[in-house]
RNA sequence: GGGGCCGUAGCUCAACUUGGUUAGAGCGUCGGACUGUCGAUCCGAAGGUUGAGGGUUCGAGUCCCUUCGGCCUCGCCA
């Protein structure tokens, strides 16, 4: 076999006159009745091969018979290119490698998409084959960056102490959170395994072991609906250090990201990270991960308009809601028909509409102008801060429906008129989730982290009487508008944890048979610990500036959980049913 | 579980408002021409169960129902 002495992208005028060996597949040929030209691509460019009829007439016939990705093995000399055929938007351009030996591995059926011009081709296309699209250069500079950030973030942690620690994929179900994976067992008919959702427990109890600086890399499962944001599996990195408090944490993941902005992308992000608390981040933004690249806060006006003449802002008023909303700076140049389109557009958060109104140079105007004193205008006006030209728009509701409309509105808004910085970022943490949020439809308990947070000590006393006011101990790291990950401080007191449990509805016994060993280890010399993970497929999309994080996935599923590639889930033969103990019902 | 968009040649799309003859184009593929191109060019050809099934109609790519699949979104995602 022909060995490989260069990549592609490797010749240049420096190597004239050497004898080369490159590997890889058929860009595109051209084939002018004498001279064949192939672009030969691997995974880091493109070259020119040429073969000439005179200087071996065999070969040249069987290189006019190869067609787009064929996979190919090439020596030859590189040569200069004749005067005026050099060609400048390639990188290997102004030389080419003459051909003096061919060997064809493998000729490819006709592509089913043009790799190197896919044009808008679909995900579903091109995940079916997905081995013709990561050929395409643009794709596999993903997987080599995610490659690069991956590396960074283990030599850190490897550098700072850490030991990687794998845990296991095979484990229990837990009620609490997303909905698991289960994997039936052969050995135990009638049980089940579950996929975790995340190493929490255990490295908690590697944590109560004495690992003490533990970090991962490592997949989670969540079988949950997917989302371009959201993949039933997912990797996360993962870690946790003991005899540590939040500022550890934080301070550790800090460094971290920005060893990877630095050694990724040659940026500097400037430490320590701007922090704000999860109220403020409702209060300002209407989300616990708000984009910082521009400004267009949430107001709130319920004071201002809480005796106007719109019934529908008193009502709400009224009612114990409020009236909140967005200035739009150069907003007011919208017409008619877009502010329209942003009130239809904000109705699929829930939100049975927005009023609306413009501050031109001649005073209000437009949507709700009219039914506002000069004085509210003016109270409104000095809210905001606003300026002439502006577009105000306002949502009236119980405050809890307002939050994802506005925050939504807020950055569609943004993206409208041009306000975001694309090559910004701009990372904070957002900190103390309070440890309950209490679901507005039927009432009862849940929690922004999981059950493990644990509380300010001062707000442990408002657990039981206002679990939603007491905060705990967590940081989510958010890039952009986007949740990077989280964590918190542990419960190491097993009492403590006891009772955060029986406020979410388990009695002893339930604690003991779903989380014993979590109880029992933090009995026997539970040190202080505290970790955090990151979700990498989303790090990796945020500092490659993609928003599907399948593209940063190698063979990721579909929104029905589907594998484009090996069509899973498929169903399995009755004998493999049968060992398991499983029988199917008739779907109804 | 709810709402929405979509499915026509290998790929990307057209065939309209209002159902009407033989479903078109570009790229790709195949054949031919051409000795310096580089998204080669020129000439020619092949290529379709309009995702699948059913219905309405004299007639369905087009309308209706069911179903499969893709995408967005609410819920969900401790």
């Amino acid at each position: 076999m022909l060995k490989r002495t260069h990549y592609c992208e490797e010749p240049r005028e420096t190597d004239i006159g050497r004898t080369v060996a490159v590997s890889g597949w058929v860009a595109n040929w051209r084939d002018h009745g004498g001279v064949v030209f192939i672009d030969l691509r691997d995974r880091t460019g493109i070259v020119q091969v040429v073969f000439n009829p005179e200087e071996n007439p065999e070969m040249h016939t069987r290189a006019s018979k190869l067609r787009s990705e064929s996979c190919i093995s090439v020596s030859g000399e590189v040569s200069q290119r004749p005067e005026g055929m050099e060609n400048p938007d390639l990188p290997t351009g102004m030389v080419e490698i003459v051909a003096g030996e061919l060997e064809v591995h493998n000729v490819s059926e006709p592509p089913p998409f043009d790799v190197d011009n896919p044009g808008d081709v679909s995900l579903e296309a091109r995940l079916s084959y997905r081995f013709i699209d990561l050929r395409r250069p643009e794709i596999s500079k993903i997987f080599q960056a995610r490659h690069r950030i991956f590396q960074v973030f283990r030599r850190f942690f490897d550098e700072n102490g850490f030991l990687e620690v794998e845990t296991p994929y095979l484990t229990k179900s837990t009620p609490e959170g997303a909905r698991d994976f289960l994997v039936p067992s052969r050995l135990s008919p009638g049980s089940f395994y579950a996929l975790p959702q995340s190493p929490q427990l255990f490295k908690q109890t590697l944590m109560v072991g004495g690992i003490d600086r533990y970090f991962q890399i490592v997949k989670c499962f969540r079988d949950e609906d997917v989302r371009a944001s959201r993949q039933p599996e997912f990797t996360q990195l993962d870690l946790e250090m003991s005899f540590v408090d939040e500022d550890d944490i934080m301070e550790m993941t800090e460094r971290a990201m920005a060893a990877v902005f630095e050694q990724v992308l040659d940026r500097e992000i400037s430490l320590p990270l701007p922090t704000m608390t999860f109220a403020d981040a409702f209060e300002r933004f209407g989300t616990d991960a708000p984009d910082l690249r521009f400004g267009m806060e949430l107001k709130d006006i319920s004071a201002v308009v809480a005796d106007c003449e719109f019934r529908v802002f008193k009502n709400a008023v009224d009612e114990g809601g409020c009236v909140r909303g967005i200035c739009v700076p150069g907003g007011a140049k919208m017409t008619r028909g877009e502010i329209d389109g942003l009130v239809e557009w904000v109705k699929q958060f829930n939100l049975p509409g927005l009023a609306w109104f413009k501050l031109e140079e001649n005073g209000p105007s437009g949507g709700v102008a009219k039914f506002f004193s000069d004085a509210e205008i003016g109270a409104i006006r000095q809210k905001f801060d606003a300026r002439t030209g502006s577009l105000f728009l306002f949502a009236a509701a119980r405050r809890q429906k307002t939050h994802l409309p506005l925050a939504q509105l807020r950055c569609h808004a943004a993206a409208k008129m041009g306000m975001i910085p694309e090559d910004e970022f701009e990372l904070c943490w957002v900190v103390d989730a309070p440890a309950f949020e209490r679901v507005e439809e039927s009432g009862h308990l849940t929690f922004p982290h999981h059950p493990f947070t644990t509380p300010y000590p001062e707000d442990v006393g408002l657990l039981e009487e206002e679990p939603t006011r007491a905060r705990t101990k967590s940081y989510d790291l958010v890039l952009n508008g986007v949740e990077l990950g989280g964590g918190s401080v542990r419960i190491s007191d097993p009492e403590l944890q006891m009772k955060i449990f029986s406020i979410l509805g388990y009695n002893q016994e339930e604690v003991e048979e779903r989380f014993g060993f979590l109880m029992r280890a933090l009995r026997h010399g539970a040190p202080p610990h505290a970790g955090i993970a990151l979700g990498l497929d989303r790090v990796v999309g945020k500092l490659l500036g993609i928003e599907d994080i399948r593209e940063t996935i190698a063979f990721p599923k579909t929104q029905r959980g589907m594998c484009m590639l090996t069509k899973a889930p498929t169903r399995v033969d009755d004998q493999q049913l049968k060992d398991l103990g499983i029988a199917l019902r008739e779907s109804e």
